[in-house]
DNA sequence: TATGTTATGGTAAACGTTTTCTTTTTGTTC
DNA sequence: GAACAAAAAGAAAACGTTTACCATAACATA
């Protein structure tokens, strides 16, 4: 590998002078000597060493991002995101799949802290915040914003699932419905625990009672919403005629089995989800839901994480906008 | 940061010897020095250096992925099979999206270049690879794997398109269908192409002509998938009965337009997909399709990269298996 | 002439590791 | 008790940068 003493030498000067052309320091530099050294470094092929760099100057252009899994749809959204911003602030992004188990998080965290990035964005909440906050942020801080729920004390970016999921039932309710069952997200996930809040406050305003048989405990994979259907009132005048669905993948599973029954949808059993993963608009009919913005979420933890690294303020929450994406699935045409 | 020298001080020893018992060097180290430095690393919570350590070692246990765009569906499973594999080997993984964009994409390659990285994974062809065989390999080389065809001569990771393309339409041929469009990729892509010489060859092995309106060329993307419906003989006893698209997220699109045709999959129109995406198990009818090994694709990529960081001999090509998986869209029940 | 000042450039320490080479300590053998 | 070997530990160079500080030359100023 070149380095910079190679150039220097090619071009006659000293290895500070290579650096100061390198960096357009302030401390002036001669046109041609400035010449010579650029030319010497085409001429060699020389790329700067970042980690001899990193080391002197403390820093690394270097970002962990902490996910429970990219295969899951929700999240690619969300990382082109942070990777767009990431790129064009100069970071470079380092991707941890965690599966949502506390070893393999732990274990992420090491590397990251011994590779010494400048900042980490954490998404995926639970167990994984529990981990980080023992591990991460007690010994010696590293810069950090969460996407979503979180019960540690750091900058979050996230949406109003409590009111986002009440407008999505408010929807339901305007077109009529009021026999309307939620398929929840696990009972753990402070996410899943908003937007069922959001779900019984639209309802209790509407002076709907909420019949014990309409919440269906499920964990945001699609077989759950598959199987959540087979648990619902579906025949006599106790049927439900709605669903509201805490994520698109349980939806999507919903309508699939209400398919299969022979039921219509939205004829007979309007369905809204949540997310707006791209997978919604594609399947048939194409899925109402309340479209969380994934990459602007991606994009605005980026953003806040670069305040941090520049050393500014940031605000301890940021809460971003989402809509209702009106589609086949609750409305006719 | 508490460094190795804090360590030494506070175990009352030299650098060296913390060096030694971090590495489990086979310099004899007595059991109680090793205990009085190992508590001394835990007591002040010391986090080796890793850009100290690779300027020495001359290696980063990173690696860089280069992609077009993790939000493509196609993509998120490569990632993870790599990323698990890396994991497990104690590689960090930098993702790169290029939006196939040659400029993005030589910026990144400089960037892992100064990086350091140990190696590159590419995935995504065409352009990046161009830009990839100029900039990175010819000057000093870089352990690099490509998924996909390429020209570059690097190890490669694929599976057969053609061979798996004809197994898609011999199927539909076995089903007795004989009047069967496609719909391909953009003729620049090779991948394209030889999905294009498979559906072929199974139609020249069956004696059928394949008639001009039946080949419409698409971009990959959802929309050209539904658009290129429009373009078929539909009705008439010209009209064709089976298609085969080069990917899934075409063959959903031209689903959703047969649907809204009033046009009947299977039963009129059978449909096969290519990918395997997860989506496709999702839609309505489930989606018949060549099932490409994504998370395997990515798992071997990293496998051989890191047979090359170890100096062995890796094989030229490695092809990988796809077999077709048959759902609702090409079979009636 | 002595003294600054400015423009340009260089020397060498520092960043935090690993590792080669030495040194010290301990133990064994005759 | 001398001689040596083996075990344990340390000193210092090296990895490739950045930067504080210093040096020189040219020129202006009093």
């Amino acid at each position: 590998m070149v380095t910079i003493k190679d150039v220097a030498r090619h071009a006659g000067v000293s290895v500070t002078t290579v650096s100061r052309v390198l960096n357009n320091s302030q401390h002036p530099i001669s046109p041609e000597t400035r010449e010579r050294v650029l030319a010497a470094i085409k001429e060699l092929g020389f790329y700067p060493n970042a980690m001899a760099r990193s080391l002197q100057l403390n820093e690394t252009k270097t970002i962990g991002l902490i996910l429970p899994d990219i295969a899951n749809p929700y999240y690619p959204g969300i990382v082109r995101g942070v990777e767009d911003v990431a790129h064009e602030k100069g970071y470079t992004v380092i991707l941890c799949n965690t599966d949502r188990s506390r070893e393999r998080t732990k274990e992420y965290l090491r590397v990251l802290r011994e590779k010494r990035v400048d900042g980490v964005i954490f998404t995926g909440g639970g167990a994984v915040e529990d981990a980080s906050r023992e591990h991460f942020f007690e010994q010696g801080s590293v810069a950090t914003v969460v996407i979503g729920r979180h019960k540690a004390d750091l900058p979050a970016v996230q949406v109003d699932n409590v009111r986002a999921a009440r407008e999505a039932v408010e929807h339901l309710l305007r077109l009529g419905h009021r026999r309307i069952a939620t398929v929840t997200g696990p009972a753990v996930s402070t996410t899943a625990r908003d937007r069922l809040e959001g779900y019984r406050r639209a309802m209790e305003a509407e002076g709907v009672d909420i019949e014990p048989g309409w919440i269906i405990e499920g964990d945001f994979e699609f077989n759950s919403g598959y199987q959540a259907v087979a648990q619902m009132p579906l025949s006599g005048n106790q049927r439900i005629t709605a669903i509201f669905a805490h994520n698109d993948l349980m939806a999507i599973g919903a309508i699939k089995a209400l398919y299969e029954r022979g039921i219509k949808v939205p004829e007979e059993v309007a369905v809204v989800g949540f997310d707006n993963i791209p997978l919604a608009s594609f399947v048939t009919p194409a899925l109402s839901t309340v479209a969380v913005p994934v990459y602007d979420l991606g994009v605005t933890a980026m953003r806040v994480l670069a305040e941090l690294l520049a050393g500014r303020k940031v605000p301890p929450v940021t809460t971003l906008a989402t809509h209702l994406e009106v589609r086949e699935s609750s409305i006719l045409k």
